[in-house]
DNA sequence: TTACAAAACTAACGATTATTAGTTTTTTTA
DNA sequence: TAAAAAAACTAATAATCGTTAGTTTTGTAA
């Protein structure tokens, strides 16, 4: 009956990928089905199964997609950024942009991940270990250079994700606090707290 | 066939319910089944029954405890200590406190919430809000006494909850970093950056 | 020991799930 | 316009879900 609309350059299973990004968001994984999926696209749910193999590809695509992100930004990064600081707040920015223009997925990655599939739950779990030992290798280079006080690397990286994966409660209250508020207030809060 | 085991004073029914907490965490509360909930008893998924009124019964009590315990500590900090400072310490070493006595409840409500039931789905909400209002207004009080930089209040709370609700990270990490390096480098993370 | 209550069981219900098979309609290509 | 391919459909499958009903076993109190 209905034709899947796949505006601008988007494949039509990334917009199938798009739709189950902002159901597995409201629903959750498990909760949400192919039905409600499928007719979110106006479609019925078989027909779901021409454009994608399973609903737990669904998940991989926007998981692996996430994680890739991520990592691709802390090469660029790290070879580009000059001080540890400089490092930091680059990161920092990074991800409030990232929850800011790709929100539905950053959640789903974040929230969903457990029910990834092996052995692509392995993979994406050693790829975000990963992403932090090496931030923590930029806070340990910057307590040497005594840029940052003497604090715990592994701790400190915790604070920092934590707090701005803690973005997304923001995303419900945008209209009080601006973007630009909210991004310099919180680097500040972050950075403040442990430069030297 | 097994009978139900309630350790110390442990109701039958608080036995059931923390089980639940530990696979709710582990699963999912939509991924878990009473099936294997009724597993980890030693019973078959009918008897559980006997003690609980329905699943979603079960994530209600969880999702309330927590709720009220750190409402009810909020009460005590809020009249006892007191420089702003002092507050926001106490908040942020109770919610440690609580990572690591209650963390599966804990994880739960901070995870699954949304799987609640209105009218109780509602009063989570509005309960949470009103936690994060009343912290903005002790962060407030600190930004006029000077105590605090000038600092937007709804940034401030965010970043603090998000940063200590972070700890469940930390759990899978026990060994390399001690709960006393922990909470200390945290909390003067987190204060440093706000002291004027 | 007998009676009662608590707590377990088996069997089964209706609902929902992801997915497959096979078919028809629509769109694109030649 | 005819043929081929893409994209939708209907119908159905096996599996799993929370839960109920009814029954049997176990534990406790008289």
């Amino acid at each position: 009956m209905a034709k899947i609309q796949s505006g601008k350059n988007a494949t039509k299973k990334e917009v199938v990928i798009e739709k189950a990004a902002l159901l597995f968001k409201v629903k959750g994984y498990s909760a949400a089905s192919m039905r409600e999926l499928a007719d979110t696209l106006g479609i019925e749910a078989p027909s779901l199964y021409n454009y994608i193999g399973s609903k737990s590809e669904l998940l991989q695509s926007i998981c692996i997609k996430m994680a890739n992100e991520f990592t691709a930004n802390l090469n660029i990064v790290d070879n580009t950024a000059e001080s540890t600081v400089a490092k930091i707040e680059a990161v920092i920015r990074f991800h409030i942009q990232m929850m800011i223009n790709n929100f539905n997925e950053v959640f789903v990655a974040n929230h969903e991940w457990k029910h990834l599939k092996e052995p692509l739950l392995s993979d994406f779990l050693n790829q975000r270990r990963n992403y932090e030992k090496r931030l923590m290798l930029i806070v340990e280079i910057g307590v040497e250079k005594k840029e940052l006080k003497n604090i715990n690397s592994y701790v400190t990286v915790l604070t920092i994700l934590s707090a701005v994966r803690g973005l997304e409660f923001w995303y419900g209250h945008k209209k009080n606090v601006t973007q630009q508020v909210l991004e310099n207030d919180m680097v500040n809060h972050l950075l403040n707290g442990i430069i030297n």
